[in-house]
DNA sequence: CTTAACTCGAACACTGATGTTCGCGTTAAG
DNA sequence: CTTAACGCGAACATCAGTGTTCGAGTTAAG
């Protein structure tokens, strides 16, 4: 809740500009079909990007100036799908923050699960710190977890907040990796990643 | 050591070929340069290389076939390098597995420091798969005390072997990858490290 | 001192990928 | 129906980086 009407964002596709609807119908098909390359081969050149979204190379150079604007929608749509999820998965009650935290792992799994490849694809492209900052609002939502955690107790306030919040966020991305090398499954990631993270976050 | 008579076979460059003593020389100055190149830029090219290692083009190409070849070289040694402070820095007493892994995290910082910027590099050219094989001697290690630790009660048998490891793994490269952002001191990482891991590795 | 190993600059060949332009056909919007 | 927007193939223009060849000079080793 608690979102400011911000009538006109930066770079969103949102309503940017009066676009025909094919026009429109192309950029969605583009941004499926870079999300499913890239999730099932590392990395896509603009040729066979073009070719697997069923559209010319002219068209998605028209829409996308290069790789990296591509990619980076991508990532844009991506964080938003996982900013919903984890928006509405933040208890409301008056739940501890350490067990709301667990919550929130649990239901992220699921997304982070699905763009586990997009992720290291666009890292190798947009960098790390165009990457963290692709990552700012699901960062601030656990940032103000540990925060609160902190606050009543439940998350240990000997260690720095922001390495904390690395650490959750690290933690989670090597069980995706692990994952994707098949030495652990899609199914038992999530508790094993809270029995290794409440510990590690918890007060001595 | 009994040696085959075999000159063939690629790889090792421990006792391959009677090379005189300046080919030593400039494969030692690559590889000297290449890491440090790599460790302040993020990438290199095989031409500035060669000019950094203060060395030709061609020269460059008869020791290293590709860029590939190169960085695998540099990681070995690097490995080799970690591998040494590592096995020195595991106590011989009855220490538990579990104190000896705190300390054997304690004394690999500094190198894992000193490498930080190599590891991502290298991960680029090489590939994951790659990347886990050379840090398969160190891995092991862990490994070990990981077992011992479990025997003796002071680390935890309700996960899986391997993701403590890999918990162990990225943890200590997200510090790094935290140090290279500046939101780390190098100071201040390794006892942030086991006031981390530790927690995480305990019985519950 | 003789030989073989090594160095190295310059030039070339090649590749894979990125962007761009032109022109024409197609399609949505009013 | 008219028009502007869009799609798209083909061809062109770069471009950066890789790897190779040649030929001559230099240096270590025995």
């Amino acid at each position: 809740m608690a979102n400011d009407s911000a009538p006109r964002r930066s770079a969103a596709r949102t309503a940017e500009r009066r676009r025909r609807a094919d026009a429109e119908r192309s950029i969605a098909a583009i941004l499926d079909a870079a999300l499913d390359a890239v999730s099932e081969r590392g990395d896509v050149n603009m040729s066979e990007l073009a070719r697997a979204a069923g559209v010319g190379r002219v068209t998605l150079y028209t829409h996308f100036p290069g790789k990296e604007d591509l990619l980076d929608a991508v990532m844009t749509r991506a964080i938003e799908d996982a900013n919903a999820v984890l928006a509405e998965a933040e208890p409301p009650g008056g739940l501890p923050a350490r067990d709301a935290l667990a919550q929130v792992i649990r239901r992220a799994w699921p997304v982070l699960d699905r763009y586990r490849r997009l992720h290291t694809a666009a890292a190798r492209v947009l960098g790390a710190e165009r990457m963290r900052a692709h990552h700012d609002a699901p960062m601030r939502l656990v940032a103000g977890l540990i925060d609160r955690g902190r606050e009543e107790g439940g998350i240990r306030a000997d260690l720095p907040r922001d390495w904390l919040i690395t650490v959750v966020y690290s933690t989670l991305h090597a069980a995706a990796l692990e994952v994707d090398a098949g030495r652990l499954t899609p199914a038992e990631a999530p508790e094993i990643l809270v029995a290794t993270l409440l510990p590690a976050l918890s007060p001595t």
